[in-house]
DNA sequence: GATTGCCAGATTGCCAGACAATCGGTGTTG
DNA sequence: CAACACCGATTGTCTGGCAATCTGGCAATC
């Protein structure tokens, strides 16, 4: 491999910053309604304030956080109802952007959806969630990025810091990975015979039963 | 009236100069692809540079700008391509919450959407581009916020910035604005009849020839 | 005893100034 | 003419600080 030195972009601090606190929102690692401290993250992350402040301005936009004025930033608590809506507009998104995949995906772009979904299938098979969660999202990665309209994608990746925290929940559950499987190979099937109502229907299917395993995950519990 | 004095959250010097930019390249004060530089930004805006940089994070999640590392940000050109692309996320998201608000508007709600409809038509007769562009946007404002599902409000909110800047375009164009009022009427009247489907099809045929309204005046200079 | 007023600590909003790293252009040199 | 070194301009980042605001508890009042 050797000097893998293709450093597109230098990720500065801030870019850096940001990924981690994601990360850790993602991991559970501040609890939702908590306040965020500008002082301690400070220290615990080895940024200063205003680099800090920065990052917390890029993840209030993409509503990972919510800063009051004059009181903070903290992490919003995700209530069932606002999740619900979250499913919906992936359903309407991801709909869209399958059906368009069907009329214009490109050769080599559906090798690729293929390859990540043999990659979900071996994650499925190895019951190893955080893999599952990334394959997933690779997946629908490569859908957005050829349905043919940026703005579909930059839309869709806006939400997807928040899809993926459902994601991880409701992968847990016993069989939804195989289930999630099968519905996401409907879906890369219906792209290969460039079928795109086929496609359509087989996406809004599955963000369906994603959105159906995820309420049975909150109910019983985290 | 007497002392209007509710001001709910204190408005900040960040949140400002978030507006005044915002606003700057609306009335296309910055050239697309012009750089801005941050010293000169601050001494413009009578802030310090901290804050301006915030400020820049929080258009930059708004796609407003393009901040490259070490190279700075600047007003990204807004391609033909790309504004076909918001346009046909336009439809998408204003079709699905305009047929979502034919079931679930409140009394209230509508009422105050043939409001916002007269007040385009006033608006539309005084031949008045500013008060046309801030009126359509009321009446979609209520449409999404009336649509049950707060997410779908988001993301349209996250796109309005750019579509504003294509309304004030388009509605230059003669007798844009009463073909628009007659499209926002029958929008209206769908809603009003609580007709999901004639809701959907309306939003989409009004986004339509909007997008070919923007497009004619694209092609015939700004 | 409950409510109100008030004060001190904690935290945020904002700023001035500074320094290293990097970028873009310019001139020099082979 | 190309490659290289150089330099101003700009950005990335930090330190330190000060005023405004919020928060929680304490005392005063009814």
């Amino acid at each position: 491999m050797s000097e893998m030195n293709l450093r597109v972009s230098p990720r500065t601090v801030q870019q850096g910053t940001v990924d981690k606190l994601r990360m850790a929102i993602f991991t559970g690692l501040f609890q939702p309604g908590s306040r965020l401290v500008e002082s301690q993250l400070c220290t615990q992350l080895g940024v200063s304030r205003p680099s800090l402040r920065e990052a917390l301005r890029s993840l209030e936009a993409e509503r990972l956080i919510e800063i009051v004025p004059n009181k903070g930033p903290s992490v919003p608590a995700l209530s069932w109802e606002r999740a619900m809506a979250i499913y919906e507009v992936r359903e309407l998104l991801e709909a869209e952007a399958a059906g368009r995949c069907a009329l214009r995906i490109s050769p080599e772009d559906l090798q690729a959806l293929e390859a990540s979904l043999n990659a979900f299938e071996a994650a499925a098979a190895s019951h190893d969630g955080m893999a599952q969660v990334t394959t997933a999202a690779d997946f629908y990665a490569i859908i957005l990025a050829s349905c043919g309209n940026p703005v579909l994608e930059e839309v869709h990746r806006g939400l997807l810091a928040r899809i993926s925290f459902f994601r991880g929940r409701s992968m847990s559950l016993e069989g939804r990975a195989q289930n999630s499987l099968r519905e996401m190979r409907d879906i890369f099937e219906a792209i290969a015979a460039r079928d795109p109502k086929a496609a359509r229907k087989a996406a809004k299917r599955h963000v369906l039963r994603a959105r159906a395993a995820a309420k049975i995950a909150m109910e019983t519990g985290t």
